[in-house]
DNA sequence: AGAGCAGCGTCGGCATTGTCGAACGACGTT
DNA sequence: AACGTCGTTCGACAATGCCGACGCTGCTCT
């Protein structure tokens, strides 16, 4: 793996610059965070907004993402096999269950989500493509770190916020924890990323088994968990772990995977 | 407007190629599309895909786009200022109107459609948020060339497809009606792009009244349109406009537009 | 099975090309 | 009115990316 070519790697730092940080930026805010002579930047940047790939606001002369962007990571979802065969499991898992369903994949040191279904009694939600989703708190992260050794790699070197008190974040724990996702076949997080919410998820795999993303149901905890006597929060409904687990061997089947 | 970088404009070619093209594409075919040697094709793939924007297939050991592209989308969306103050807007329009709400910039030679509502009773639809729609044949584009040069500009470079019977594809006639949209302030398309479907776009400014955008509803002839006695579709209910151009005046009105 | 082929990846020489720093003009502030 | 800041331009240098030829692997056809 020999050498990259600089400007394109100087290029996406920009890109990820622009989109970590503030709404808009100047070039003087680029070219020091990058370490770049300021016309070095400007010439990445004048480059990247012929393409479309940022915009500049003509009063302020700062500069944002632009939205080429956007045209081409719909492209992308339009490419995507995982997505386009799971489309309809994914609606039925929701219409079934009556909770929403995340689809996601591993990106970087996250779950990239790439569809969702609304609860089909809500229409108040926000979409939540394209966003990203920690690997160590989530039912999607836990079944691609357990069945994805790159994925596994990726857990151990970020860093795992806790963000409720039911997160857990020792490495031990979740090795633990990721030895029995891989025994039963689906994981789940209750209350572990946001208060209230409880997930379960279970991997899909291509025609060789790789891992290749993970189908998750999400919900509040009150409907997705059975209740215990003394109030409190028992274990996930087992036919909820059925439905979830159904839809992704149907999802694996329509990508080509072997029975099982 | 001097020099643009070269390696940067090849690299967004090959996305762009990889956007329109098939869902995956061979190195060779990349090199020969774009005129370039193996070795510089390999070069700008090789750190696309170290970036996350592009990925490779394993296998075949082809190309497709990679989802950082998707991620950085969102991004666009998030930081998107008319996109931030309409949400709201958008959503009341649909709600009050029972139709589908679109919103849109102007991108390239078309609309891109920025923000989707569905129709709040029906759970069945594709959200087309990132996809493009024609500039002379849909609502929104003729309101934003109306009122755009810019958007005129591409609209005359571009070749105008007729998708309807009631498709307008002469420039003159597109001229001609151009003025009535100035004149009157909103923009209808009758089944010119979509048979069966009518749309109603009003336009959206900035505090220097510059046009950013347009809000459109979209809805089925038979809602959206009067009846005419010998059954066949009239013109757009007149209070469907008003709400459209109320949604417009006040997104513009959150955006610093003056009062108008 | 062997040979042929087509595809991806790599390597080194050459010059093109991107990088850098300084200087310019335009704003807005002190 | 002088200063500071910001985006932009320009020219020289050399680092950098480009090119074409060469391995290498996996597949197909004979």
């Amino acid at each position: 793996m020999a050498g990259s070519i600089q400007s394109l790697e100087r290029a996406a730092a920009i890109l990820r610059l622009l989109a970590g940080g503030e709404r808009r930026l100047a070039l003087s805010d680029v070219a020091n965070a990058l370490g770049l002579a300021k016309g070095t930047a400007h010439g990445i940047l004048r480059t990247l907004q012929q393409e479309g790939f940022v915009e500049q606001d003509k009063d302020s002369g700062k500069y944002q993402l632009g939205a080429e962007l956007l045209r081409l990571g719909q492209s992308y979802l339009d490419v995507h096999e995982l997505r386009a065969r799971a489309l309809v499991w994914a609606d039925d898992l929701a219409r079934a269950s009556g909770e929403t369903v995340y689809l996601g994949v591993l990106h970087q040191r996250g779950v990239l989500i790439v569809h969702h279904v609304f609860r089909p009694d809500d229409t108040r939600q926000v979409l939540e493509v394209g966003s990203m989703q920690p690997l160590h708190s989530t039912a999607l992260g836990k079944v691609l770190t357990a069945f994805d050794p790159v994925a596994r790699a990726e857990l151990v070197e970020s860093e795992r916020e806790a963000f409720t008190a039911h997160t857990v974040t020792d490495l031990d724990a979740i090795d633990a924890e990721a030895a029995v996702v891989r025994e039963r076949g689906w994981a789940q997080a209750v209350e572990e990323t946001w208060t209230g919410v409880a997930s379960i998820a279970a991997l899909i795999q291509d025609r060789r088994r790789n891992p290749v993303g993970a189908v998750a149901l999400n919900g509040p905890v009150e409907r997705v968990c059975t209740a215990e006597p003394n109030g409190t929060a028992g274990p996930v409904r087992p036919e909820l772990v059925v439905s979830v687990r159904e839809a992704a061997r149907a999802i694996s089947r329509d990508l080509g995977a072997p029975r099982f």
